[in-house]
DNA sequence: TTGATAATGATTATTTTTGAACGAAAATAG
DNA sequence: CTATTTTCGTTCAAAAATAATCATTATCAA
C-alpha cells in the first residue's frame, strides 16, 4: 500500500474516531511504526491533523469554523512553537503591536488570559481577541480583504499615535541584508510598528530564513530579535548586527 | 489516553459543571494525580482554565458572542423593512457612515452588490460585508467589547478625517426635544458621524420614537431624515424641524 | 543490466512524558 | 495562633515516543 493510499485510510479512521494511534494504525496498515510516524508528520505538515504524542487528533474539532483560522494551519505546530516562546515574553502591562501575519495570528491562542493591550491591524487577529482579558485597540483605515487587514495613510498615522513595549512582526523574507516584504504596503506598516515600540521582535519560521524576495525595505538594524525554529547556525551572520536569536523548541 | 485527549476531556467536564478536582480527574482518567495537575497547570498557563487549590474552575462564565447577534434578530421583520427603504436611498459611487446599532448592522444584506464605500465603526458590519462589492473602511480606536464596536478619541478624529455623502445611524431615542443615547461614547460617535456626513438619516423601529433616555445628546437640526416603520401621525410633530419622515412598509 | 532515486525498515541516541519521593507552602481544624 | 492535613513544586528515574542515521528494497528510465 501506498502513501496516498494510506493518507486517505488515516484520514478517514481520524474524521470517524476522532484520533489514531500509532501502533494501531502500524499493525493495522502493516507497515512499520517508523513509516506510520512519517505518514502523520507530513500530514501534520499538510495541516490535515494534529500530531500528538503517539498518534494524531483531528485539527480543532472544537474552534469556530471561521474562514479566519483556516489560512494559519500550515506548519501549525512549529508556528505554534514560535508563539509559544514568544508568548513567554509577554507580561502584565505590556503594549504590543502585532501586524497581520499568518504566524503573528497563532499568538493570540497564547495571549487570551493576559492583562495587555493589543494594537494590530488584523482583523482576524480582532475576532481571536474578542472574548479575552486583552484590551484590543484597532487600526482605523481602508480594509484590505485580501489580507484581512488595514492598511493605507490613515493606518500609518494612526500607528504612529501609539507606543509599544514590543511589537511581534511577521516577514516574507529575513537575511543579513535585512528584512523583505511582498508589498509596499506590508512593508510600510511594517516599517511604522516598528518605529513606535520600544522592543521589535519578529517571528518567523525556517523557511523565511535567507530568503530574499521582492521588497528588501529595511535592515536588520530596526529589529531587536528574531524567534525562529532554525537552526541557530544558520543565523550566525545576523548576531553581528546585534539581533538577538530565540530558538523555539519545537 | 495522550494529553491532547485529556486537555478535550477536562474542557468538556469543566463547561459542564463549572469545576473538576484533581483526585476526581486522576481516577477519571486513569493518571496520577501529578499528571493530572501538570495539566492543570499547562491548560491554565495558556488561559483557557483557572487553577484553584485541589482543582481548577471556568474562565469564563459569561459566554456573550452571540448577544449582537440575537438583538439584531429581534424585530427582523421590521427592520428589515426600514433598511430596505434605507438601502433604495443608496447608489453607487456613495461614501456612507454606519454606526454600531442592530438596526443598522440588517442594512448590510442588501448593500452587498453596490459599488460603495462603507465607513463603520462596527465590527459586524465588517464582518459581513467581507465579502462583498462593497469597499471598507474602518474605523481605528480602543475596541468596546460589549457593542463590537470601536469608540475613543481616536475614532473621533479618524472620522473627521473622512466625508461621507451619506449617514445612517441608530439611536437609542428620538423625540422633538432631539436624540438620545444611553452613553456618552454612542453619543459623540454619532455627533462626529453627523458632522461630516451630507446627508442623515436615522433609522429607528416605532419603540424608540418619542422615547427619551439618559442622554439628549444633540437636537433634531443635527439630521436630515428619519427612515421609520411608525405611524407619521405620531411624528408629526417633527417635521417642524424640517426632517423627512421615510415610512417603511412592512 | 545498470545506475539513480524514492520509499521503507532497522538501529541508536535524544527527547518527551509520566510517576514517585520528599520538602515546602497553603488550607483547614482545633 | 498552632498543629495537622492537604496540596504544590522540584528533582530524579523509568518508560515511551521521536528524530537521526544508515541500510535495504523497490521503482523507473536509459
Amino acid at each position: 500500500m501506498n502513501f496516498p493510499k494510506r493518507k486517505q485510510k488515516i484520514i478517514e479512521q481520524l474524521s470517524q474516531s476522532g484520533e489514531v494511534d500509532i501502533k494501531q494504525l502500524a499493525a493495522e496498515l502493516n507497515i512499520s511504526e517508523i513509516t506510520a510516524r512519517r505518514d502523520l508528520n507530513q500530514l501534520a505538515a499538510d495541516g490535515l491533523l494534529y500530531r500528538t504524542h503517539g498518534g494524531a487528533t483531528k485539527v480543532n474539532p472544537h474552534e469556530r469554523p471561521h474562514s479566519f483560522v483556516n489560512k494559519s494551519a500550515q506548519n501549525a505546530t512549529v508556528k505554534d512553537a514560535i508563539c509559544r516562546r514568544a508568548a513567554s515574553q509577554i507580561h502584565n502591562g505590556d503594549v504590543i503591536f502585532m501586524d497581520c501575519g499568518s504566524t503573528v495570528f497563532r499568538l493570540c491562542q497564547f495571549i487570551k488570559n493576559k492583562k495587555i493591550k493589543v494594537i494590530t491591524n488584523s482583523l482576524p487577529v480582532v475576532y481571536e481577541l474578542q472574548d479575552s482579558a486583552v484590551s484590543v485597540n484597532i487600526i482605523g483605515g481602508e480594509l484590505d480583504k485580501e489580507r484581512q487587514a488595514v492598511h493605507g495613510t490613515t493606518a500609518i498615522e494612526h500607528i504612529q499615535k501609539y507606543r509599544a513595549t514590543k511589537a511581534f512582526l511577521g516577514v516574507d523574507g529575513i537575511s543579513e541584508a535585512g528584512l523583505f516584504a511582498n508589498s509596499e504596503y506590508e512593508a510600510s506598516i511594517t516599517t511604522a510598528f516598528a518605529a513606535n515600540s520600544a522592543f521589535i521582535y519578529i517571528l518567523c519560521d525556517a523557511s523565511k530564513i535567507s530568503k530574499e524576495t521582492y521588497l528588501n525595505f529595511a535592515g536588520l538594524d530596526i529589529i531587536n530579535a528574531i524567534i525562529t525554529d532554525a537552526d541557530p547556525e544558520r543565523l550566525k551572520g545576523f548576531k553581528e548586527s546585534g539581533v538577538v536569536i530565540l530558538k523555539a523548541g519545537i
